[in-house]
RNA sequence: GGGCCGCUAGCUCAACUGGCAGAGCAUCGGACUUUUAAUCCGCUGGUUGCAGGUUCGAGUCCUGCGCGGCCCA
């Protein structure tokens, strides 16, 4: 094989060349390499995969412990480091390796003569690719490079795959998706995406605690769904012989522990709507909801900015931020306007109101390019209107209030108009990053709003809610006033991380599956 | 679901109007004691997404399929 000898040793500079050297382009080949150079490993009686290490530093420490050093510094201080290889410079009696970690990258300064002889026959086995540690002194290359000078160096882990190209990257879309790992190992920008994310999150949970609430986790699987107007998917439960569906929201069980006492609750996790997919759109996706006993909306949207206000200064060390280009002020307070308003503005018509006769404002729909559907009410042909000129248009952070009640089956009437809801979106940079309402607990109301979903659902709207006799059981126990919100967590990361597609703050997003080569696919449930 | 675009070596990309499938990087062999996309010399590497069709000849044209992207629903 390509640099092992039969009896393990390396096939070095001064080992005779027996001519059998097999090329090593194609992908199979390429693997097979690294293979021999295994093999050469286990031959030299090294351990490729060793159970542990202890690094004494990471690579970030060792950057901040040793600032703006001058070129050729021997700092006198030994570390032991690790990471990963990715990048590797032969110069005869000298090798540079530059290791990687945790997103910050290290020289490793090889001298040969300096390194002991087993970690002189390892350096010949190292590829680009693989897990290395060293142990040596910290100082400068005549350039000025920060490095280790390892007298010893420890196989952490051998890749056997080739990585990407060191200078173009990964660029194929589909491959940094199913293959994130590539993608993180290779683009530094996938990897600064996904620390934006941990941090927001984080950030959000700190706020939400801040304020007095606790942390919940409710099903995700729903014997009906509810709590959003979605398509979900179905389930089976196998023992208990039943479906199940993987919940469109939290709501209604985080509304039965207000019912039960809870004051303030709050979910950061998954749901998942059976829908197309979109650069906005996950099949799963991650909401943080909350609802606190005695707050109506007002008192949300104040939770809504302390929440964004929080995010972005965690995101990016301010509330202004830079989104596709333009600026995002995230500054509390919000601009707060009423959707009727906001269609009356862009449409001109400002006598527009929700008495308005239903032909006059299908009329007003088609004059800009909005097709009414048969089914819809005036206040749906309101929100269409608002939804194609408005939203898309709202830059700076924006409350949107008062959505009709036809459309806010979980919302309470508005207290001085009983045609809309106590209900806001929270719309930022066109996208909707929040929606919230003053709760409905009024049980015999709540039955009479299900039961226009169920007739919409049989009048063919496939994303109407059911009748959820639980939840009706749990507000006949009684609910104090309550207000509710749910944040999306990746477009408000999309916002921060500035990116435009939802799939690059989703570390796995939904793919088709590849298509198994030969026989068909098993059954993974084994059933 | 519909429309448009893409798929070529491990990676990033070329290939004119249908006429011998190429480059850089990586790999492999060699040189080199301070490199930074190291450099230099040499060699390799292909089911052009898949299946058909048209043609003397298909990466290129046609049909179907697969996967992805964008837009629309």
């Amino acid at each position: 094989m390509a640099t092992v000898d039969q009896d393990g040793t390396t096939a070095g500079p001064d080992a005779p060349d027996d001519g059998t050297d097999a090329p090593a382009s194609r992908l199979e080949d390429l693997l097979a390499a690294r293979r021999a150079k295994l093999d050469g490993i286990r031959a030299a009686g090294v351990d490729p995969h060793p159970p542990r290490f202890r690094p004494t530093a990471t690579l970030a420490e060792v950057h901040a412990a040793h600032p703006d050093l001058p070129p050729e510094t021997s700092t006198g201080a030994d570390e032991t480091v690790a990471g990963r290889i990715v990048a590797r410079r032969d110069l005869g009696r000298i090798a540079f390796l530059v290791l990687r970690e945790d997103g910050v990258d290290l020289q490793l300064f090889c001298r040969r003569a300096a390194l002991d002889a087993a970690s002189t026959e390892l350096l010949d086995l190292l590829d680009v690719g693989d897990w290395v540690g060293a142990t040596g002194e910290v100082l400068t290359t005549r350039t000025g490079e920060l490095s280790v000078a390892p007298v010893v160096l420890t196989l952490l882990g051998k890749g056997l795959r080739p990585l990407p190209d060191k200078w173009h990257g990964l660029g194929d879309v589909e491959q940094r998706y199913r293959q994130r790992e590539l993608d993180l190992v290779v683009n530094p920008d996938a990897r600064r995406v996904f620390d934006v994310r941990s941090r927001v999150v984080a950030a959000l949970r700190r706020t939400m605690e801040a304020h007095g609430f606790v942390e919940v986790e409710t099903p995700m699987l729903h014997p009906i769904p509810g709590g959003a107007t979605a398509r979900p998917f179905v389930t089976h439960h196998n023992a208990l012989g039943v479906d199940l569906y993987l919940r469109v929201a939290p709501e209604l069980y985080l509304k039965r522990l207000i019912a039960g006492g809870m004051r303030r609750v709050f979910e950061i996790n998954r749901s998942f709507r059976n829908e197309g997919m979109s650069p906005r759109h996950n099949p799963e996706f991650t909401m943080l909801e909350s609802y606190a006993a005695y707050d109506d909306y007002r008192d949300v949207m104040d939770l809504t900015e302390a929440l964004l206000a929080a995010a972005a200064t965690a995101a990016t060390g301010g509330t202004i931020v830079t989104h596709a280009d333009r600026e995002v002020d995230l500054t509390p307070p919000f601009r707060r306007a009423t959707l009727l308003d906001l269609v009356r503005e862009a449409t001109g018509a400002t006598d527009l109101g929700w008495d308005a006769p239903r032909d006059e404002v299908a009329a007003l729909c088609r004059a800009h390019g909005v097709e009414p559907d048969d089914a819809w009410g005036v206040g749906r042909l309101v929100v269409a209107l608002y939804e194609e000129l408005v939203e898309p248009v709202l830059w700076e952070p924006t409350f949107v209030l008062d959505h009709p009640l036809e459309v806010s089956p979980l919302a309470r009437a508005h207290r001085d108009d009983p045609a809309v809801t106590e209900r806001f979106e929270l719309i930022v940079a066109g996208r909707e990053l929040a929606n919230a309402f003053s709760e409905l607990v009024d049980p015999d109301e709540q039955r009479r709003r299900f039961e226009a979903q169920v007739a919409a659902r049989h009048a063919g709207d496939d994303e109407a809610m059911h009748v959820d006799e639980a939840y009706l059981r749990a507000l006949e126990l009684g609910l104090p006033p309550t207000g509710g919100l749910g944040v999306g967590i990746d477009r408000l990361v999309m916002l921060l991380a500035d990116v435009t597609t939802i799939r690059d703050v989703i570390l796995f997003p939904t793919l088709r599956p590849e298509r198994p080569d030969g026989d068909a696919a098993e059954d993974p449930t084994g059933v």
